[in-house]
DNA sequence: GCTTGTGAACGTTTTCACAGCG
DNA sequence: CGCTGTGAAAACGTTCACAAGC
């Protein structure tokens, strides 16, 4: 990396990591802990590129970002590894999550599986129909819109998804930032304008299929 | 752009365009039409900018891969630049697509009302459950997983939304490839091997929270 | 032997800054 | 005057290639 001009090198902090480096190590935090499970050990940077479709190199410096997780000469320890990209990742943790709209998409995200291995968890929810106020899903009670202030700080709740309405989201997203979230997942199709400290990932899933419209139309003729 | 040595001009696709401007451009897709759906007809780079997040000079030249959109002193016309991004993207088209796994999130997406809008479709849904053969959801019939082939070839479908279990993923994803798919949407947590003529898009749901989760550990202390 | 970690080279993407136009 | 479109410059990210280590 370029080198610290900065008095205080304590400050080159693994926040200035690139967006795409971190990105990245999620999906080999994924691979790893596959392979782990399927009895892997040990891999080198070039097998788990060719796992992924990134080159060895790539795998390398952006692992070194970080610091020296590798064994000349053997590669990598998959354990000690996944055990390190945990405690980059923050998810060496356990992440209460408030889920707000208990619409369709937001039954299947209370339902989902996938979370709790990564550390994950959807503690409560938050609808604004009544008729789903006090009702359980998956043993998750569902509060009302208006109990956001207590939820978020007596669980101590730092992390939100939105599965509202497209017109609804701003609002909702501005009331639990009001809450104390720092970390919002948002499922609705609009662009939320958010406070510096408040993070912000969007999934469109009509957005992700026109990128792949896109591409097909755009693919080598025949192919 | 690098001028052409290329002898032939017409082989400069748009298929050449970053990644990334592609990526944006449906952002830009998205907030043109909620800008033209609450009056406004047109806008200047700079206020699309501010919406968005992005700088005003890239949104110029991201659009200048594409062609001459603007008109100087006024800015773009929100119809008319959306008949354009509509166009390259492809989703000027309707685009009949296939979902596999008809599970939790499977039924959210077919409930989903944000595709159609954006010229996507679910026009039929493949489950390897005996119980789920045979029985609608929003009018759209379950099938077992060896109806593939005819599914895909009767309707004329390139794209598929993959919602099954990590353990299933890429045998389905080799079957409906083998269907003729050319386009993939994977929610299951797992990469995809998949040949180069077929394009691929994950989308990981704990992945997208481990990626908020980095940014929140790693702020700025107090801010 | 094989594999990591890394400076240096390379290529790509973003930003700058301004000429040209309505 | 305001805004686009665009070369040129700057910033950034990726790949190369090799010294060092097991």
């Amino acid at each position: 990396m370029s080198l610290p001009k900065d008095k205080t090198p304590e400050t080159i902090t693994v926040g200035d990591a690139p967006k795409a480096v971190v990105n990245r190590l999620s999906f080999y935090l994924r691979e790893l802990q596959n392979l782990l499970a399927s009895g892997t050990a040990t891999i080198s940077s070039s097998q788990l590129g060719k796992r992924l479709g990134f080159t060895d190199a790539q795998i390398r410096k952006d692992l070194a970002y970080f610091g020296h997780f590798g064994y000349p000469g053997v590669g990598y320890r998959c354990d000690e590894l996944i055990a390190k990209i945990k405690s980059i990742l923050g998810t060496d943790r356990f992440w209460p999550v408030v889920l707000v709209g208990v619409g369709n998409l937001g039954r299947a995200l209370l339902r989902y599986k996938g979370f709790d291995k990564q550390g994950f968890r959807i503690v409560a929810a938050l609808d604004s129909d009544p008729d789903k106020i006090g009702r359980l899903i998956e043993d998750i009670p569902i509060h009302g819109l208006n109990e956001i202030q207590a939820v978020v700080s007596s669980r101590g709740i730092r992390l939100a998804i939105i599965a509202v309405p497209a017109n609804d989201a701003q609002t909702v997203a501005n009331d639990v930032v009001a809450a104390g979230v720092v970390g919002v997942l948002n499922f609705a199709p609009v662009t939320l304008i958010l406070p510096p400290h408040v993070h912000n990932v969007g999934v469109d899933l009509a957005m992700e299929l026109e990128q792949l419209s896109f591409a097909v139309v755009n693919s080598p003729p025949k192919s």
